[in-house]
DNA sequence: CATGCGGAGTTAATCGATTAACTAAATTTA
DNA sequence: TAAATTTAGTTAATCGATTAACTCCGCATG
């Protein structure tokens, strides 16, 4: 037989009092109205009866439903990103929050849509996620809703966003070859025009610049970020006359194609070249042989801040957007070693 | 300024009907009550004012939120995962319906109060997500809403469910290697005591014991399904009298380790070695070289496929539960070659 | 002694839809 | 022509909470 779960009036029933009372028993609003027995007994007779509250219809009372949208342009199929919905839903939970999800598939003709479907169903805010670091212009349909990017910063800064400081982790995997008495660092970059690509690549430009060196003899472009591209673009810049000591290299699935020149050059890793990279792809760094040093991506940590940051645009909603630059710690392993 | 989203009485007002006409003009229901041309009329100005229904009061009067809750135990960090949040995230989109996600980390004490949450927020129906293929207790939690099972079976089939044709993945990867020739395969397992090791072994030894060859000498096992341990235990395996022609690996992280394994021994993939494997894991499978043939965990097709049996539940709420077996399909690549 | 005030509640309106029950006019049927 | 039925709506109840406005009692104060 199935019974059905207890309403706010079964409590108020069974405790003796009036819903209005019972409400404001259960969470402790009306101040002094309520005394201190009649709470308690509420509170056990709820407790008792196994009272859950219907947010639902809560929600359609206080303009509040507990759920924040999470709008994702492909996001649930990157391998990293899952890290970004898990910092987010972490952060949520704490707050008592849940996460509804709904992914774009990169389609920007759905983004209104799903915004849309995400509004009718009167979420709190919503947190719009890019797959890759890149700059967007907010969706229009986003209207006056609350809103935080993840990954992405808008093109006027409209709203508050938060991405990787790639030129912190550039110079923290720079400061790795460095330390080690690396000067002819090589760059391995991607022809891809993304924003990550045009930080790393400038700010390696200015640690050549720095030591005088020739950029020209020390970078190397793949067609695409992938494990081909890094080994055949890996395979041409070892076999110049100078060859670098170090390479860093534009992400993990390059490094991983450099592994494989180096190993067909009879190059030793990292006795004969030391390598760095970015993205701390959990696949990918740990596994290699030897491990592979590499800047993280804080994709946990960008998707908890999202959350933060857009309760306390709930909490004020006259607050200034804030820009925030994530940290990209360096996770070191045994991919380097002194020049 | 802020104007506030019109409401079902503001379409009423502006096409001076009652709110029942309304309602009953834009969701076609109330049979012939509502003439072509009023029909017409409340569609109309409903587009004009761009009217977007509040799902929350819908689903406070109709028991219906056209929301289903998504509860993984660390579902969203896991890499396949993705394809299975995906799968059933499409599914879900199609029918108007959204996704309510939590993650219980693998602690199972959240699970309850996970699905306590979704239960307040009057979701539909719940999907209960196990990060890897397993057999598990219903938490008592669930009650009385509709629920299916994804990549795990429940102890006494008394839920839907859907888990990989384990079996049949593991028939066709040998199948594979039987159509080149080979006779001797070897099976690199693990010693973790999982669903998916079982019937993988099961099955293999089923193949073994056909060609009257003894297991003993095939088999090897590795402490963990990891990159390393695939590498030592190759080692120890190829290093034998008798070493077999052909390996077929319990996942792709140990197939990996084979690759590093053979290129030490001087081995080639795939003319002195051959070798499948089972996962197809995105990060892995392809990248490898040569490209490593592998039986694909259906991720995606069985999250759709829950959501859609989780929708039949919903139409047909007194329909026998079903445990269905999705097919894994074998990715060929290069890593098979003949005997 | 009347008045004002704080304490402890209750009553009833409200959020934005859906839907059962009712109504009035037009049309068909007996 | 009167009764029955169909058409095209309207009115009002309802879903399960929250909360503004009101009531009632006892006590202190001028």
């Amino acid at each position: 037989m199935v019974t059905k779960p207890p309403r706010l009036a079964d409590v108020a029933n069974a405790a003796g009092v009036s819903t209005a009372t019972a409400s404001m028993a259960l969470n402790g609003t009306g101040g002094s109205r309520i005394g201190a027995d009649t709470r308690r007994r509420v509170r056990a007779t709820a407790t008792e009866l196994g009272y859950r509250p219907n947010t639902i219809a809560r929600g359609l009372r206080t303009r509040r439903t507990q759920m924040i949208g999470f709008v994702g342009d492909d996001v649930a199929t990157t391998p990293f990103a899952g890290q970004m919905i898990r910092g987010a839903h972490d952060a949520a939970r704490r707050a008592g929050i849940l996460l509804l999800m709904v992914d774009t598939s990169g389609d920007p003709s759905e983004t209104g849509e799903a915004i849309a479907a995400l509004q009718e169903r009167q979420i709190d805010g919503i947190l719009l996620a890019t797959m890759y670091h890149q700059v967007i212009d907010v969706p229009k349909a986003i209207g006056s809703t609350p809103a935080v990017l993840l990954d992405a910063r808008s093109a006027d800064d409209s709203v508050s966003s938060v991405v990787p400081d790639e030129r912190g982790g550039t110079l923290g995997a720079l400061a790795e070859l460095a330390a080690a008495g690396h000067r002819r660092i090589g760059h391995l970059t991607t022809a891809e025009d993304v924003e990550a690509r045009r930080i790393r690549l400038a700010t390696w430009r200015e640690h050549v610049a720095a030591y005088g060196l020739d950029p020209g003899e020390l970078l190397a472009e793949a067609p695409q970020a992938k494990t081909r591209g890094g080994y055949e673009t890996a395979v041409r810049l070892l076999s110049r006359p100078e060859r670098p000591s170090a390479i860093f290299c534009f992400n993990d699935r390059m490094a991983m194609g450099v592994y494989r020149a180096a190993a067909e050059l009879e190059l030793s890793i990292p006795d004969d070249l030391s390598v760095v990279s970015y993205d701390n792809q959990e696949l990918i760094a740990p596994e290699l042989d030897p491990g592979l040093t590499s800047a993280a991506l804080p994709h946990f940590e960008m998707g908890s801040w999202a959350v933060k940051e857009l309760l306390r645009k709930l909490a004020e909603p006259d607050a200034e957007p804030v820009q925030h630059l994530m940290p990209c710690p360096i996770a070191r392993r045994d991919s380097v070693a002194p020049a």
